[in-house]
DNA sequence: CTCGGTTTGTTCCCACGTTCACAAACTCCT
DNA sequence: AGGAGTTTGTGAACGTGGGAACAAACCGAG
């Protein structure tokens, strides 16, 4: 995707591997949870759902942090994908529309745990402004220039309807954000070397109607 | 993924392609909402962010709908593209732990408006049942059974923390339901046959940190 | 009817991802 | 020390998906 030029230092991950760390990454924090130190591949794998020889394709990429005849030690394998992943360092986001979605996402506890903290919650209603949620304050959608370069905010969220969407990821993208998480059910365009994952809940459901029907066909 | 047997009848459409049908159909809508009859490829792949190669080519596995030299016609396309999805009918839904994220769920519009309707709210905690959520019924969890005889329910959501997950996809798949949709933040299994896609929102935010970080090393 | 312009449907090729299978490397027991 | 058993890391085969490019098909003008 991004040209890499100069200094192949960084060995470049697949995709499709960057997207399955964070599950191996959370298996692992739950048998650390049950004071288990060390695993083999085929107990990460199956904790992760996923193929025993893909886990470990994955972690070679990352390095040869497993053990021949004996496996992983779990708390060293669990540093190492975390500081792959970049979740070892707090990362800053920003909410944008504190609708329903809004609310759940300020208050999930999820992201907190895991290397992401809420600074500010942003919306275009001015009744909202002066709310609390999850203890943050609401706070006008104007003020997303100033939050963002006092913190050093690199994410940003967007939980606003459709329509307010690409307005809302123009003003990001414009006052320096990179990476965008997008909860609105609607396509959203970013210059070259923004990154923009989407999240849509009605797309998924329509993916399992269509094999809910292919089923009801036999 | 399933082994298709007898009469291969049905064309089988690539998981790729099916996930990007939904886009296609809201890109549609949105055209049709603009009073345009007609749209060439390329302008339906501009508006649902693709390349318009691939855009033909997913089209073409649904069958011929197009003309060449002229394009596709909006509303016929619309209503083969759901039909192919399956969301001309009405599909009902239950929602299983009206947390932040239940609730959001609950009122979220989109449903509705794309064929699924919320026909049941269940939650363990007694303590909200009785309560209404977007009009609908907060009802004990061991009503599931019940429910999903009665209205036929194929397909299940799980807004329920991480540790009740797996047990609420048990009952689900042991009273019939094929098709899940997880939020919770965790691996479930379940039998061959039923569908499950998970969204995690705090994976999304992890991938995105990776990218981050590689940006900023550079 | 024919010709030029347009747009689809499809073929071909390449890149990416998944899985198998096995050599390399480690532990433990005798 | 040596051999049996175990598990990782990886090379190779295979399948799926993406994109360029082009033939087929349609429209409209003359």
């Amino acid at each position: 995707m991004t040209a890499r030029s100069t200094s192949e230092t960084a060995r470049d991950i697949p995709e499709a591997t960057v997207a399955r760390l964070p599950v191996y990454l959370r298996a692992l924090n739950t048998l650390a949870d049950d004071e288990i130190r060390t695993c083999s591949s085929e107990d990460l794998a199956s904790a992760a759902g996923v193929n025993s020889a893909k886990l470990r394709k994955d972690l070679s990429y990352l390095g040869s942090y497993g053990t021949r005849g004996v496996g992983y030690d779990v708390d060293y394998l669990r540093y190492q994908i975390a500081r792959e992943i970049g979740v070892t360092q707090d990362w800053p986001v920003v909410i944008v529309g504190i609708g329903n979605l809004g609310h759940a996402l300020a208050n999930y506890s999820g992201f907190r745990s895991r290397g992401f903290h809420v600074v500010a919650l942003l919306d275009a209603d001015e009744r909202r402004h002066g709310e609390h949620v999850a203890g943050v304050l609401v706070r006008p959608f104007d003020d997303l220039e100033a939050i963002v370069a006092e913190q050093g905010v690199a994410i940003g969220v967007i939980a606003t309807p459709a329509a307010a969407a690409q307005d809302v990821a123009d003003r990001m993208v414009t006052c320096g954000i990179t990476s965008v998480l997008n909860f609105a059910p609607t396509v959203i365009a970013v210059p070259d070397g923004v990154d923009v994952r989407k999240v849509d809940l009605s797309i998924e459901l329509q993916i399992l109607a269509y094999h809910e029907q292919r089923k009801a066909q036999l």
